[in-house]
DNA sequence: ATCGGCTCGCGCAA
DNA sequence: TGCGCGAAGCCGAT
């Protein structure tokens, strides 16, 4: 264990089988950490694959109807999977991307593997796969956690009631986990090792074509605005801080600014390390407030959401929200609505409100929203629903089916926490009962959604075509 | 412009 | 067992 830093608390066997030393190559799969850089699976893997005397072969497995994507998520997702494909081709790692559903994908390839390792995460059915191919495989599986700063069991063994009791259990943790993580050579190159499978091959060097094979839900247009990628991610990441770190603390909450990192979708689908994130930050040498307020996201909120999902089973349902905020709102069940949507009448932007109908728009156009309008947006769906519960259904169906990062642990959090978790009980009013109330006025006295709306105007008139990745 | 009240439950101090 | 306080608020009183 030689040039990186892998703390075992990251690495976890998933069963209790032995590596098998016939076993042709070290299989790392990858469906995760969709990146080469600062990814504690691929160096753990690397380092087995050295002290074996074995080469390393990385492995996605890509399927036609991944839980709730559809071809906004894919364009991106493949993306990524490029810029890997390059990535490791330099490093002389072999990679293949096959099609099919990832856990056969993996006891495909594990068959001829010493040793199985796979990254982590914190979803139902990514969990259950990677269960499955931890039962069903005779050879070593072995699970390393590379999109937490501070591995979730580390900071915490239950379901945390706020981000004020999870805070001290993450900070005490930090200088032990927020350290660099090297980089290890492969001795054995692997670009000539054979894969024995019967599982079709996908080029992702060519996304487009790649995206065109697929018999995805295409229900949603690609975005050109953001492109995935870990360098893209990175290169984006960069001019942040260079251009808006300072101020952030002040401005984050202002949606008609640009003081955004664009991160999210990238730590979605594994494409940045929130490792590299951190570290970067602190070595920007950018004002202290500012560092802190985004340390806070990454480092606190963020693995908040991993919490939630990982211990609460009903983490994508109503019933997964606190008993007191259940309680009253369904005090207030029958209340007068003054306004009634449907999530088709929502999503097609014609509500009264100018303002929510700019942040529907920039989420549909562009598969992002300013996070400030996010709060409002939800808690405006909870105000015009018949029900809380067809609210809470209504506002994650389109969470999860329009923003690029949709269906991350953060979408399950934030979508409840506009339902009261994490959060705490406020002045009872009509409807929302003691949840937390938003309204327009409160937008205009913080912020400047006139100029929202405008700004949301002219990117749709431009076509959108200006990403932050031009800017 | 600023401030306190609203309201629940966690976790620490005692 | 008591007590302070919390992600993003609102609202009325000063």
């Amino acid at each position: 264990m030689s040039g990186s830093v892998i703390q075992p608390e990251r690495v976890q066997r998933l069963n209790e089988a032995s590596a098998d030393p016939g076993g042709r190559y070290v299989l790392y799969w990858m469906q995760k950490s969709v990146r080469t850089r600062c990814n504690h699976a691929l160096e753990y893997a690397v380092e087995r694959a050295n002290d074996l005397g074995r080469p390393l072969v990385v492995a996605f497995g890509l399927m036609d109807d991944y839980p709730e994507a559809n071809a906004r998520h894919y364009a991106f997702l493949i993306e990524g999977l490029a810029d890997v494909a390059a990535s490791l081709a330099e490093r002389r790692v072999r990679f293949v991307v096959k099609h099919g559903h990832p856990a056969d994908v993996a006891i495909d390839l594990g068959r001829d593997a010493a040793v199985i390792v796979c990254d982590r995460d914190y979803l139902r059915h990514s969990r259950a796969w990677r269960d499955r191919v931890a039962d069903e495989m005779k050879v070593e599986v072995v699970q390393v956690e590379s999109e937490l700063v501070v591995p979730l069991e580390a900071a915490s063994d239950k379901e945390e009631y706020a981000a004020r009791t999870i805070r001290p259990k993450i900070t005490r943790l930090l200088e032990h986990f927020l350290v660099p993580l090297g980089e290890v050579e492969l001795q054995t190159s692997s670009m000539k090792v054979a894969i024995r499978s019967e599982l079709r091959d996908i080029d992702v060097t060519d996304p487009a074509g790649a995206l065109e094979r697929l018999q995805l839900d295409r229900c949603v247009a690609p975005v050109p605005m953001f492109r995935g990628g870990q360098r893209e991610g990175e290169a984006i990441f960069g001019r942040f801080l260079d251009g808006f770190l300072d101020g952030y603390a002040g401005n984050r909450n202002q949606p008609q600014t640009e003081d955004v990192s664009h991160m999210s979708k990238y730590l979605h689908f594994g494409q940045v390390s929130p490792l590299w994130l951190a570290l970067a930050l602190k070595d920007s040498g950018g004002p202290g407030g500012d560092t802190q307020t985004y340390l806070e996201e990454l480092l606190i909120r963020r693995p908040l959401t991993h919490n939630f999902c990982f211990h609460n089973p009903h983490y994508d349902q109503y019933r997964g929200l606190p008993e007191w905020s259940r309680k009253t709102l369904a005090t207030h069940a029958d209340d007068p609505r003054e306004y009634v949507y449907s999530v088709d009448e929502l999503e097609a932007a014609g509500t009264h409100d100018p303002y929510w109908n700019a942040a529907m728009v920039e989420m549909r156009e562009t598969g992002y929203m300013h996070n400030y309008m996010r709060m409002y947006w939800g808690k405006k769906i909870l105000e015009w629903s018949e029900s809380p519960e067809a609210g809470f259904d209504a506002a994650l169906h389109l969470n999860n089916k329009l923003f690029i990062d949709g269906r991350d642990a953060n979408s399950f959090a934030n979508v409840s926490w506009v339902f009261g978790r994490h959060d705490r009980p406020w002045q009872e009013r009509p409807i929302f009962g003691k949840v937390r109330y938003m309204n327009a006025n409160g937008l205009r006295r913080k912020a400047k959604p006139e100029e929202y709306v405008r700004k949301v105007q002219r990117m749709v008139e431009r076509g959108e075509t200006e990403g932050p990745a031009s800017a």
